[in-house]
DNA sequence: CATGGGATTGACT
DNA sequence: GTCAATCCCATGC
């Protein structure tokens, strides 16, 4: 994906991001879940202002934010809108597409859909970690690329978002309707 | 320099 | 359902 996609306001980038397709190394999957991070509201870590952490939401758009939760897992974002503005898009679920088996050995697991139906989990089966903080998502070792054709136009239900403890009322957890690698708790009214 | 708080996960009752 | 693991970073003294 190009700058300008990332360019546009967080919403709308983290609700385009359902779709396309995370790569790194061997390992590739489609987007299925994301949520939307802005400096105007409490949850997001740049809500702080500009400090070493943050510097990277509010630089160019385009680049990924990686960073460490709970002291355990790395987490995956795609910075958004202009630079000024601190924002990203959390990639929170995949559906595996390639390396599968490279995946299964990094989680030490088999099913397809543990594999990356959380966003420690994916970070896992991709091998993300700190060192991916900050790179350019357009020109690799780390891309998100287009859409597949069977990708076009997905089904997408907005929701809350998981996890956080300020601005839980905000709508802006994106996921593919009715796709089994979505992490949980799933939406309310999710199909059967 | 010390402290407190997580954008989670997996194991266990 | 509960709970611990574990570390980076922002803040305050």
């Amino acid at each position: 994906m190009t700058r300008d996609f990332y360019a546009r306001g967080v919403l709308d980038v983290a609700r385009d991001l359902i779709g396309c397709v995370v790569r790194f190394g061997s390992a590739a999957g489609v987007i299925v879940e994301t949520e939307a991070y802005h400096d105007s509201e409490p949850a997001c870590h740049a809500f702080v202002g500009l400090t070493p952490r943050t510097r990277i939401l509010f630089g160019p758009p385009g680049f990924s934010y990686v960073y460490r939760s709970y002291g355990i897992h790395a987490l995956l974002n795609a910075v958004a809108e202009p630079e000024g503005v601190g924002a990203a898009a959390l990639i929170r679920a995949l559906q595996p597409l390639d390396g599968l088996d490279r995946m299964r050995a990094r989680r030490g697991l088999h099913r397809v859909d543990q594999l990356c139906s959380g966003p420690g989990k994916l970070t896992q089966a991709l091998g993300i970690d700190l060192a991916q903080n900050g790179l350019d998502l357009d020109s690799g070792p780390l891309t998100i690329e287009p859409r597949p054709a069977a990708w076009r136009d997905p089904p997408t239900i907005a929701s809350t978002r998981i996890g956080i403890t300020k601005a839980i009322e905000l709508p802006w957890r994106f996921s593919a309707a009715g796709n089994p690698h979505v992490s949980r708790p799933r939406p309310p009214g999710w199909p059967a």
